[in-house]
DNA sequence: AAAAAATGTAAAGCATACTTGACATTTATA
DNA sequence: TATAAATGTCAAGTATGCTTTACATTTTTT
């Protein structure tokens, strides 16, 4: 799966740490899904859709893996 | 989080079995899912949204947890 | 009512998401 | 150029998603 996570939060003028306060994780958490070491639990996901008033799909892109 | 799960799987005549085949799960983790046990994986609710042709907003329903 | 099919659920094990702490590297600012 | 700020990444630990096996309960069919 790809994200557009880190895009979308430069666009809004963020640093790591203060969307990993804003979604009550820590800053490696939000580096590591911008870096693609692992997704998202799907409550993630939705915090970070809400967070960004945008739906998972516009955020999270899944290709048909495994 | 909430889902439409058993509501959607019902509709379509499927049995938890069936479902689980054509998602590549075990028959337990529909169940699980469908009873609130746990929450899918954001994979796992990639791959029911793209089966039933709906998005994962409209199958699983998240309400401000924690 | 009896048999079969579908669903509920628990335990133990493995995989992955997320944490904190630490330190290295890169990017921005003085 | 030197210093600070932001990001990258690793390791060890905890929590949760998912598996298989197994058996109980409920629902459907005969």
């Amino acid at each position: 799966m790809k994200n557009r996570l880190e895009e979308i939060r430069k666009q809004r003028g963020l640093r790591q740490e203060e969307l990993a306060e804003a979604l009550l994780v820590s800053r490696q958490t939000v580096g590591s899904l911008e870096n693609g070491r692992y997704n998202p639990s799907i409550l993630l996901a939705f915090k970070i859709a809400r967070y960004f008033g945008m739906c998972i799909e516009d955020i999270f892109i899944y290709e048909e893996e495994n």
